[in-house]
DNA sequence: GATTTTTTTTAGATTTGTCTAAATATTTTT
DNA sequence: AAAAATATTTAGACAAATCTAAAAAAAATC
């Protein structure tokens, strides 16, 4: 696998997550991603189809190639590795390991890699509930399905989480929430969205609508 | 501390250690330690000297001030903290840690990189049996001799070695030769400035005058 | 001490990644 | 379907880091 610069990853990444959710990526779409100008983006865009990393005609959107979804896949894999390095082994909290790994995901030796996912225990999911790609860019694609379209009274089991911000950590651990928490819905309100929800051993909790719409569910193991 | 380029740490990591053996660091010096022209060399030294992190006259060749020593001081503590986790926790090689902590010593999180002090138990030296700086640029200045300047039948114990490569390192295990290994010289020949040591319980080893040039010792503990 | 050699600096180009402003294409609205 | 709004691309510029070739300064040699 060849090399590429650190605004060649970042693009390529940002792109790999945008198409996971729709059709092609916007030009505009990716420029605020990565907050950048379109203008940026345009250029960029043809510097990948030149490398064969993209699917692009201009004016319509892009997709990664094959290629570029290997690359992409490997950057994932870097970056969710050093999330869990981070999480584990360095004592960060969750959200602040994100901004971290960003620096770290760009060192790309194989073998250092492989190393790390092999003195971690070869973890299958980072501190969010991410799958971590093996070596090969095989991703185990759980089947996840946001809180918010969950049936009533059915036994979930946390999954992932789609925002990493502090507050959000706060907000999940004063409620006690977390990777492979089990709840199920009892009542829905639509007014506005919220929820009430059951943990083992726990009251009823009451959840806003934004707080469901960032919890990704599954069923119990 | 502000934050600088990966170019600007690599030149002002390539002066430190240039000017710890000498006076002024030369244009031409720098310029080979760092592969690239003596023009780019110019070019950067100005730039560093407006930041203040040199002292530096046209001509007259340079030196890091103060606040260049600190910086500089910041890359080599990550750059050795990431060469003892490397060959401490994912078991590479002495000759193989350089290379890979050259790229993650340019990431500069002053938590990230305390963190990984704690968790690797505030290590003093590096694989290589070089200091490893504290927090605040306080680095330990064991007064290490070259082993061809030790006289003659004195305990001595090696605390380090210059050269990186995986030649030395495999020449090094043969001898049954490291860090804190303790010896003393028996004999050294004009000829060919070969010496003759004596380990612990090991039968007498002959070593070249280049690889003795290569070792550093100090008193016994 | 003048000349030659070496070292250092300057001048001018190049590449990468970015920007703003203008032009062009597409989509939406009326 | 024409006009208006939006999205995308092109054009031209700029900063960082590099290069080669030429000029200038310093050191070494004769």
């Amino acid at each position: 696998m060849l090399n590429y610069s650190v605004s060649e990853e970042n693009y390529i990444k940002a792109i790999y997550h945008l198409q996971q959710m729709g059709q092609n990526v916007t030009t505009n779409q990716l420029a605020a991603a990565i907050h950048t100008s379109p203008a940026s983006t345009t250029d960029m865009m043809k510097k990948l189809k030149n490398k064969k990393l993209l699917n692009y005609k201009p004016y319509q959107g892009f997709r990664l190639s094959v290629g570029g979804s290997k690359v992409a896949l490997s950057i994932i894999r870097r970056h969710r590795l050093w999330e869990y390095f981070l999480a584990e082994k360095l004592k960060f909290t969750w959200d602040e390991v994100h901004a971290i790994a960003e620096d770290l995901e760009h060192v790309s030796n194989t073998k250092l890699i492989n190393r790390l996912d092999e003195f971690l225990g070869f973890p299958g999911v980072d501190p969010h509930g991410d799958p971590i790609p093996d070596e090969k860019g095989n991703i185990a694609t759980h089947a996840k399905k946001c809180l918010t379209d969950w049936p009533l009274q059915t036994t979930a089991q946390v999954v992932s989480v789609s925002d990493h911000s502090g507050k959000m950590l706060e907000l999940l651990e004063h409620k006690k929430i977390k990777i492979g928490t089990k709840l199920s819905v009892r009542k829905k309100f639509d007014f506005d969205g919220s929820m009430e929800i059951k943990l083992p051993r726990q009251p009823l909790l009451t959840i806003s609508e934004q707080l469901a719409k960032n919890i990704f569910v599954n069923h119990d193991a």
